[in-house]
RNA sequence: CGGGAUGUGGCCUAGUCCGGUUCAUGGCGUCUGGCUUGGGACCAGAAGAUCGGGGGUUCGAAUCCCUCCAUCCCGACCA
């Protein structure tokens, strides 16, 4: 390809709605544009990377037996109501109606359309296991869009889907994705650190995220320093050893105007750890009052999760003076609530710790040595707690470090959720009609992309991993008006490279070479190549694979030194 | 949805508090001509803006007020 003619737009000033790197060397390389929030144009540099992303991932894919299919983006509601995620879905899944006034929506995800694809050709176990997958067009009303392609509207996934009789072959197939992914990420450069994750809206019984560890990400991952375990923070644990001594009789003290934890624990003259953490939740429809040890914060997931709700949200001060509760001195002792149904739930470090100081459900007061059992009681004993950087790993022991990583692929055991809500069923050997068992394994392709960067790249200066560049080499030609006949010697090697298989992009254009470089530095071949009258009377051509030195070699070595860096380069990523 | 910010030629930006000789500054980019080719050259000329939209106050609005919209950041949410 040669860069004049190209449609290829690079700006030196950094367009002031760009924050993260990645998003601002995508918008000053001319890779994106903006048409609407969370919503990009991908320019020919951009859709070339794009591109070699997803047939990595075609091959990877087709290597564990999942074909590909294309299912629509523009779907019947109707679909979406057998599962029941018609209703169950927020306004991320964006409804429409169409001409006739039937209800629309437009895919976020494929769940549905495949199980009903496979319901259909799918009906005896000798077919299963099954495993399809695309690489297509979803579309999500997201709340908030963020960072250029890391969180956008409308964008490319890989969803794959499998179908298993059992949960020993979901497992297995499980695990083969799950080494697909790794093989995936390394091939475009990343090194993803697989984490426990949250199901989410899902569902299913177990799921790992995938996440590219840069300090971009919207997640927190929980690591360890010393063993295996690593989890999302929404479902991280951490190991607690907590306070069990001899109950003390409980005593009310006057504590004027103390109303947050570390208040009443500097004025009672102990720790956070010696207190009980009332914190009222509402599902809107229910109150969630919490108890937990004053030092620990609750994790909104795991009690959404335990309190099976859409959503969950700090209780309004209505609510809590509906339910007689005293704000900044609540506890759950003695309680009722004005009579109002509440569920008391109690994260494991309130129930197993002694003589805590507990608030006094009156104003200025408080009461000391509270105890779980004796005191105050509930049923929902639970960890709803967060875990915090420099917590013991329920595994091991050790410490527990924290990471921010941006979440590129996820992988899902769905069991019968959707299987059974659509009757998506098979004859079984003894010819009893089973639901299948599903699993589903997704990667946002463009987000991939701008990982990379985040990753990779420098602030002002792009390297792609060959594999993904949009070309694996760019051939520089410092001429003018063919002097000496540089450009004709440009052009010849240019010819050659690509009679050579390789790709290469030649700047041909009449510009400055400092223009050219600058442009070279943001379009990120591995292999460049610097061609001009300097570098003639030096011997040949400038060649500068990856971060190393740039080397000169004589222009009948170039080509052959060109598909040796290139195969040097692949087989580094591929080990 | 809550909090914050911003909106001025394609991009970045001055002016906005304190309305009026700037009915709009400078740079980048673009176009024409010249010159130039090893890190975003130079010279000359040119095109390009109803100052996000609407409404209001005023003799007069980019500037003040109301309202709507858009975009970004934080939070909520997020297969």
């Amino acid at each position: 390809m040669k860069l004049s003619g190209y449609l290829l737009k690079t700006i030196k000033e950094t367009p002031k709605d760009a924050d993260l790197k990645s998003h601002k060397l995508l918008l000053r390389g001319g890779y994106i544009k903006q048409v609407g929030a969370g919503i990009f144009t991908y320019l020919p540099i951009a859709w070339r990377s794009l591109k070699k992303i997803e047939n990595i991932i075609r091959e990877e894919m087709d290597a564990t037996g999942c074909q590909e299919i294309n299912m629509p983006v523009a779907v019947p509601a109707s679909l979406w109501a057998e599962s029941g995620r018609y209703e169950s879905v927020g306004e991320e899944l964006l409804r429409f109606d169409d001409r006739i006034g039937r209800k629309m929506v437009l895919s976020m995800t494929h769940e549905e359309v495949v199980t009903d694809l496979i319901r259909y050709a799918v009906t005896s176990y000798k077919q299963l296991p099954m495993k399809v997958y695309q690489l297509q067009t979803k579309f999500r009303d997201e709340p908030r869009v963020r960072g250029g392609l890391i969180r956008v509207r409308e964008f490319v996934m890989k969803d794959a889907y499998s179908y298993h009789d059992s949960y020993e072959d979901l497992n297995r197939y499980y695990q083969e994705m799950y080494n697909a992914y790794h093989k995936i990420f390394k091939r475009c450069g990343i090194n993803a650190l697989a984490v426990s994750s949250d199901t989410g809206m899902m569902g299913g019984s177990g799921a790992d995220e995938f996440m590219a560890v840069t300090e971009a990400g919207e997640d927190t991952l929980v690591i360890c320093s010393s063993c295996d375990y690593r989890a999302n923070k929404e479902v991280a644990k951490a190991k607690r050893d907590y306070v069990k001594e001899e109950m003390q009789p409980m005593e009310e003290v006057a504590t004027p105007g103390q109303k947050t934890i570390d208040e009443v624990a500097t004025f009672l003259g102990t720790t956070a750890e010696h207190t009980l953490k009332a914190v009222v939740y509402s599902t809107g429809e229910e109150l969630a009052f919490c108890a937990i040890r004053g030092d620990l914060e609750i994790n909104e997931t795991k009690l959404r999760n335990h309190l099976k709700a859409k959503t969950i949200f700090l209780a309004t001060d209505e609510e809590l003076e509906a339910a007689g509760i005293v704000k900044g001195f609540a506890s759950p002792i003695g309680q009722t609530f004005n009579g109002k149904k509440v569920r008391i739930i109690a994260d494991e470090s309130a129930a197993n710790s002694s003589n805590l100081i507990a608030g006094g459900n009156k104003i200025d007061v408080h009461v000391k040595n509270t105890n779980f059992g004796r005191d105050w009681n509930t049923d929902e004993v639970l960890d709803i707690s967060s875990v915090n950087e420099g917590e013991a790993c329920p595994c091991c022991g050790k410490m527990l470090t924290v990471k921010r990583g941006i979440e590129i692929g996820n992988i899902f055991k769905l069991g019968t959720k959707y299987t059974e809500s659509m009757k998506c069923v098979y004859l079984n050997k003894e010819g009893k009609e089973v639901p299948m068992i599903m699993g589903c394994y997704g990667i946002g392709v463009g987000r991939l992309l701008a990982s990379v960067l985040e990753v990779r790249a420098d602030e002002d200066k792009i390297l792609w991993p060959i594999s993904i560049a949009p070309f694996e080499v760019e051939l520089i030609g410092l001429h003018k008006d063919n002097q000496n006949n540089v450009k004709e010697i440009c052009e010849d090697i240019y010819g050659k490279l690509k009679a050579a298989g390789i790709e290469v992009l030649y700047d041909d254009r009449n510009a400055s070479p400092g223009f050219k470089f600058k442009d070279a530095d943001l379009i990120g071949s591995p292999i460049k190549i610097a061609l001009g009258e300097k570098s003639l009377q030096n011997g040949g051509a400038e060649v500068t694979v990856g971060n190393n030195e740039k080397v000169m070699v004589a222009l009948d070595d170039l080509i052959d030194t060109v598909i040796k860096a290139k195969a040097e380069l692949y087989s580094e990523l591929n080990n």
